[in-house]
DNA sequence: AAATTTCTTCTATTTGGCTAGAAGATTTAT
DNA sequence: ATAAATCTTCTAGCCAAATAGAAGAAATTT
């Protein structure tokens, strides 16, 4: 029997500024439901502050297709993209590309900056104890 | 009696890409020595891999001084550049812009990502143990 | 002092990301 | 069936970053 794989998560998933927004609208949306058309696409980056001509978002779409980033079906008349990266892919993708970077492959500095931050309050710092914990208790066994 | 000031740190210092491996290259400089010569700089950043004309990183190195990351003194006939922001400036500038613009904010989010991040091993963890332990001590007294 | 080396400033090219209009096709409404 | 709305593709402009050459000024060498 073949062994039970886990989804390959993609290192080097690095959108830009706007594609990580539209990912962030497509991630949201329900992967049972059609994918949200275009306009809606459009009007989700509209509530968060990036009021674009409808082409600019048409246009990013397409070359987020052409990275990789997100497929197109067409429905009816219409195209409409999905996303073909995780937020996890993003996430790995970010953290190990600020990690090398600019820490210079360093966790523990990297921590440091973190633990420091005005935007980590007590409460974030005990959340992620309880993280560190189960993490170091996972490995030890 | 005036309250005793810790040295500003700079948030957002976002330098492009080259402009940080300089910026690293300033850092190790000895403060207590002349500032190294711009051929100094371009030959160490040829040991980290980036063989670079001698303008190319002159240039650089005065749009650095427009931006604010460095000043610049004048050394007999040549000039010589210092950084005027700190290691930890850019570290902070970094961490929180990748955690707001990838992690919305989410320190936990972010942690979750380090802690799975091929790059950080069984030493790692039980590093940030430390460090975060540490952490939650200060801030409990 | 003439030639060479060293530095500086200015200009220029290339690339990637963001933005959006013009023009044409197709669908829908009147 | 004509007009209006909707979508797509192409083209294009602008900005920041990276790169480096040309040309001129100043110092050093022979």
């Amino acid at each position: 029997m073949a062994k039970k794989r886990e989804k390959a998560t993609k290192t080097n998933v690095k959108p830009a500024e706007l594609e990580l927004l539209i990912l962030k609208v497509l991630w949201q949306a329900d992967p049972d439901e059609l994918p949200i058309p275009v306009r809606e696409v459009r009007a989700r980056l509209g509530d968060v502050g990036r009021e674009l001509a409808h082409t600019t978002v048409i246009t990013t779409l397409n070359v987020m297709v052409e990275k990789g980033f997100l497929k197109r079906t067409k429905h009816k008349n219409a195209f409409r993209f999905v996303h073909r990266v995780s937020e996890k892919d993003v996430h790995g993708s970010a953290i190990n590309e600020v990690l090398s970077r600019v820490f210079d492959g360093s966790a523990e500095h990297l921590m440091l900056a973190l633990l420091e931050s005005k935007s980590v309050d007590a409460n974030d710092i005990s959340e992620i104890k309880k993280l560190i914990n189960k993490k170091a208790k996972e490995l030890d066994k």
